[in-house]
DNA sequence: TGTACATCAGTGAACGCGCGTTCACTGATGTAC
DNA sequence: TGTACATCAGTGAACGCGCGTTCACTGATGTAC
C-alpha cells in the first residue's frame, strides 16, 4: 500500500462518492461504514483517518449526493439555450429520472430522512432547495411572483418523486408523476 | 398481572397506539420493540406473544398511524357541511399541523421511508393515498378531470409538508407551505 | 547517488453497545369437578 | 359454593448479530544526510 498525499486524497475522494451513491439510492441510513469502506477499496479501520465520525461524512456525502444530482438540471441552463420550464420538470419527473434514483435529485433522496438528521445536512438541503427555486424562477419570468411560484413547484416535484418512489406499484407511481407533470405545465399555461 | 382476554386486547391496542404515534412522529426506523413496550407499560418479553415479528407490527401500526391522521380530513365532510378545498388544504399546510408532525398525515410520516419498507407498509401507504385523492377530488369537481388534478395536488401538498419539515429552518418552512397553498387555491380558481 | 530513518495511510483484531428475538419461569385467571 | 388445576399474559435474563469506533501494528513513501 503507498501512502502519499495523492493517493490519501484519492481515497478520499473513492469513500464520498461511494457515499453519495449510497445516499442517493438507499438513503443515509444506509451507510454502513464497513460495507462502504469495502465499496471505495478500502478496510474500516481506515476510515477515521478521513472522517472524525459517521456523521461527519454524511454530511459532506449529502452535499456530494446534491451536487451529482444538479448535472443534468445544469444541462437545462447550458449557454446558448433557452431553458423551457417543460424541460426541467421532466429532469424530475420523466418516469425513468424519478424511478432510478442513483444519480437522482439529492432533495428527494434526503427529503424523508432530512428531517430526523443534524442541522448541516437540513442546511444542505435548504441550500440545494433555494438553488433549485432560482433556476425554476428562470424559466417562468422574473421576480417575486417567479419565485413565488418556483418554490411551489419544486415542492410538489419532490413530493411526486418522493410519492412515485413510496407506493411500490409502477402503474400507480407513473400516474403520480404524469398529474403532476400535467398540473404545473397547465399552470404555466394559465399564468404567463 | 391479570391476563384476561380483554386484557391482552388492551395490551396490543396500548402497544399499537403507541408504535403509530411514534411513527408519525419519529418514523419507523425509530421505533424499537423494547422501548415501545416500555411506553405501552410492558417488558419486551412481552411482545411477541402479540406480534410475529417488528416488520409484522410496524405494518399494522402503519396502518393505524393513518387512521389517527385521518380524522382532522374526515371532519370536513361531517354530513351537512360543504366541503371547501381551501378547508382540506389547510389540513395539510396549516404550519401548526404541518410542523407538529404528532398526529399528522401518515403519508407525510411514512412518504420518505416507505421505498426501503416492505410492501405490505407500501400498499398501506398507496391505499391512503387513494383515500385522499377521492376526497380532494370531490371538493373540486366531478369525473376524470377532478381526480387526475386531486392526484397532483395531494402530491403537492405531501411534497410541502415532507420539505417544510426537512429543511430544519421554520422560516423557510412557513415559506414552503405559504407557496403551496397559494399555488393550489390559485390553479383552482383558474380552473372552476 | 545511496543509505537510514521518520512519517503516516492503511490493516485487522477488539471494544462496548443496542438491537430483535428466544425461552424458562411466574402467578393471576378462569374452568372443571 | 369451594377447591384443584390448566391456561397463558407477562417477566427478565440471555442469545447472536451488526454497528460505530479504537488501537497497536505494518510497510511503502519521501526526506535528511
Amino acid at each position: 500500500m503507498g501512502h502519499s498525499q495523492a493517493a490519501k486524497a484519492a481515497s478520499r475522494e473513492r469513500i464520498l462518492d461511494a457515499a453519495a451513491n449510497q445516499i442517493s439510492e438507499q438513503g443515509m441510513g444506509s451507510v454502513a461504514v464497513a460495507e462502504l469502506m469495502r465499496n471505495a477499496g478500502l478496510t474500516k479501520g481506515a476510515f477515521y483517518g478521513h472522517f472524525e465520525s459517521r456523521d461527519a461524512m454524511i454530511a459532506e456525502a449529502a452535499r456530494r449526493a446534491m451536487q451529482k444530482g444538479q448535472s443534468k438540471i445544469d444541462a437545462i441552463f447550458l449557454p446558448g439555450k433557452k431553458p423551457r420550464l417543460e424541460d426541467l420538470v421532466d429532469v424530475w419527473l420523466h418516469p425513468g429520472h424519478a424511478l432510478a434514483s442513483a444519480g437522482g435529485c439529492g432533495i428527494c433522496a434526503l427529503a424523508g430522512e432530512a428531517r430526523y438528521a443534524g442541522p448541516q445536512v437540513q442546511r444542505v438541503v435548504a441550500e440545494q432547495f433555494d438553488r433549485n427555486v432560482e433556476q425554476i424562477a428562470q424559466t417562468i419570468g422574473t421576480g417575486k411572483q417567479a419565485k413565488a411560484h418556483a418554490t411551489a413547484i419544486l415542492t410538489a416535484l419532490i413530493g411526486a418523486v418522493s410519492m412515485s418512489r413510496a407506493v411500490g406499484d409502477v402503474d400507480l407511481a407513473q400516474d403520480i408523476l404524469a398529474k403532476t407533470r400535467a398540473l404545473i405545465l397547465l399552470f404555466r399555461d394559465d399564468a404567463v
